[in-house]
DNA sequence: AAGTGGTCTAGACCACAAC
DNA sequence: TTGTGGTCTAGACCACTTG
């Protein structure tokens, strides 16, 4: 059997290069092809978001490999937030709900107070409808300019303090019968409900940050002035294979909020 | 022999909680005593940023483990960025000067062109001086008030355009020494000069950043006006131990620049 | 050829959770 | 008691680097 052949779930192939061959063209571990393996299951909806997936020992054995490697591939997922272990009980999917840390994107925190404030931001919406897709917000969520999207904005509030004024773009296809009530009245996280109604679990964001003034009307929506500097927040979000599913546009508020970063 | 004895250079104790004991107060893996082994040599400096540590086998005789443990214990200082593996040459000190990614903890990117042009920053320095800290500086720092800093205020220009205008804050017994010229002059990273002449190596850091108007001054430096908002980004860094070395304040100019943050 | 980190295995045992 | 993930070991072999 040739080294290197990608394994699927049809033919396991734990060989490993020990055959005598020219080249190795991409060296790929076997942990690496089983972590594949998973990560198409997770894709698929084999295993939905919250739920228990199969013990190390069951997958072992499916894949035949040993537990280590299994083990190995789990590991990485885990360490990517795809995955959470739980000693005794098992590896769930992860998801936006019940995560320690719930508005795991969110990096705006109150100077002062109990940092679980946001726990509870009252949401707004301002509005929510289908559009068709500029060039550069096509561009980002790897549309066609012109394609339906749904533009949703909102006004994020801590106690009863308009902070956040947010845009956000989301793919009509599969976002489909997404309303101003969903938005405003789902509880818990709105990357929650993206899983739960809609099957779009965002796995990653980038974010690009600018200091920058309001306009009049979004100085109003904040009850703030058009002199009062805001950050300008930017993020798309990613899901499975690295694929971009939401666009935001954020003015933040930081009066007596900052965002916050740890660097490693 | 008691369970979860801390090891020591002198007494390894590989011994698992094998004997009957009423409580286990607080169960320590054997990698991570040894991870805070490594972790000891690294900060007593037994080892400088860039040279080659012990193979793992070595350490794993020295410690009277197996490997496995020892690569456990790496995998984890790997992942902290404490330490570089090179498969066939060995396990190095993370250092800020070879690290693929020089200005680690900048995250201020140009919005279009190479992402590189920042890696020839020019600096300049306004000041350079010892003063007593104040109640704040002294605070995160964890100092007393009045005790001596190095105070530092420079520019950062990309392509002869000053972008960052900068407040360093430094304990003076540790960077005894430390002047204009230095700051000024020295090739490569500051973080590296730090590790260089005063064996000071940062390993993490936290910012916390807001959009803020600068004054008339802050304007002039920044060859900008009163009236263009700028990013202030407050930067704590930590050297090992958590203990904190660094305060920086600093003004980012992102009328064509963007501060960058990945997410997951 | 020798030495290093990287992968993979098989087996033993521990800590934790649930029945 | 059973099943899960977590730790630890010992040994084999692979891939990469250097002499």
């Amino acid at each position: 059997m040739p080294p290197n052949t990608a394994l699927s779930p049809d033919t396991p192939t734990p060989a490993r290069n020990d055959s005598a061959v020219v080249q190795t063209p991409a060296f790929s571990p076997l942990y690496q092809q089983i972590k594949g393996l998973i990560l198409q299951s997770l894709q698929a909806g084999e295993w939905k978001p919250g739920e228990l997936i199969p013990s190390e020992i069951e997958l072992a054995g499916r894949f035949k490999v040993s537990q280590g490697t299994v083990r190995k591939a789990i590991d990485e997922l885990a360490a990517e937030n795809l995955v959470t272990r739980r000693q005794g009980k098992g590896t769930f999917v992860a998801t936006h709900n019940e995560e320690q840390v719930q508005y795991r994107f969110l990096q705006l925190h109150p100077d002062i107070g109990q940092q679980q404030d946001e726990g509870r931001a009252q949401r707004s919406i301002i509005e929510c409808k289908r559009i068709r897709a500029s060039a550069d917000i096509a561009r980002t969520l790897q549309l066609r300019t012109g394609d339906s999207v749904i533009h949703v904005r909102r006004i994020l509030s801590f106690n009863n303090t308009p902070t956040i004024l947010e845009d956000i773009w989301l793919p009509s296809p599969v976002f489909k019968g997404l309303n101003a009530e969903q938005m405003a009245h789902y509880p818990g996280p709105t990357y929650a409900m993206f899983e739960m109604e809609y099957g779009v679990r965002m796995v990653r964001a980038e974010e690009k940050i600018r200091a920058v003034l309001p306009d009049a009307q979004q100085a109003q929506w904040l009850n703030t002035t058009t002199a009062t500097p805001v950050l300008s927040v930017e993020r798309v979000t990613f899901t499975y294979n690295d694929k971009p599913m939401e666009l935001r546009r954020g003015l933040y508020l930081t009066d007596s909020h900052h965002y916050r970063n740890a660097l490693s």
